[in-house]
DNA sequence: GCCCATAGTGACCGTTTGGATACTATTGGA
DNA sequence: TCCAATAGTATCCAAACGGTCACTATGGGC
């Protein structure tokens, strides 16, 4: 891990962001909680798609990696929340601007098909 | 594909850029084309670890979306340059966005390390 | 004649990732 | 009494991903 010149730690760093949001659905949870607090089922049908192990699975990352805080209130039936933890919040602008960029990438492919 | 809502629409668009910059060497590979036009050995030792035929896969994938042009020369020994395109370049501030967000990260990680 | 360098390709393999399906506990409501 | 809802687990499976190793073409230098 010792550095070998600057560039080899910049490129890490690089690396580093994107393991953490990197999993077909994490980015997805990652953009829904920017705005609330949300439930299991709440994220589910925000992720049509996500089977409920690989949701549950994508979520334990999260939080292990700290970026998501989840919490159990002990009722029946369950009721389990998940929002942004304040390191998670520091995602913000790059969830905002992968976003705008995959917006701005479909739009002009949608251009590109209209025209051939 | 199509949106039932308007969460559903901008969900999907977060997932677009991922799955584009998705792999364990592109996020690397853009980082050093920011700076460089760059041949295909140069790559390899900016991303020491990645194979060459891993390398090689990772730079048809990003030239086939587009975000990475490859020109070939025809010399003896081969010379192949790579540089951003157009659309890469548009990257760019993300690219130093996952960068400082990362940097920052790790030294939050050493910090916490260091208190324990 | 032989070796070097560059930029690959091809065969094979193991791990990881995600998906399909079925199952659980608990309690309130019909 | 039986069913529904929530937030999961457990088991099994297929495909994707990355890695290892060997191999290629070409022309210049020794």
């Amino acid at each position: 891990m010792s550095p070998e010149t600057p560039a080899d730690y910049e490129k890490c760093a690089v690396e580093t962001t994107l393991e953490l949001i990197d999993g077909k659905w994490k980015g997805v949870v990652l953009f829904h909680l920017l705005d609330a607090t949300l439930r299991f089922n709440e994220l589910r049908r925000r992720a049509p798609g996500a089977t409920q192990r690989v949701l549950t699975k994508q979520l334990r990352e999260l939080e292990a990696d700290g970026l998501v805080i989840r919490t159990v209130y002990a009722e029946v039936p369950p009721r389990v929340e998940y929002r942004l933890s304040p390191l998670g919040e520091t995602l913000r602008p790059i969830i905002v601007a992968l976003k705008s960029w995959g917006t701005a990438y479909k739009e002009r492919q949608l251009g590109e098909r209209a025209a051939a």
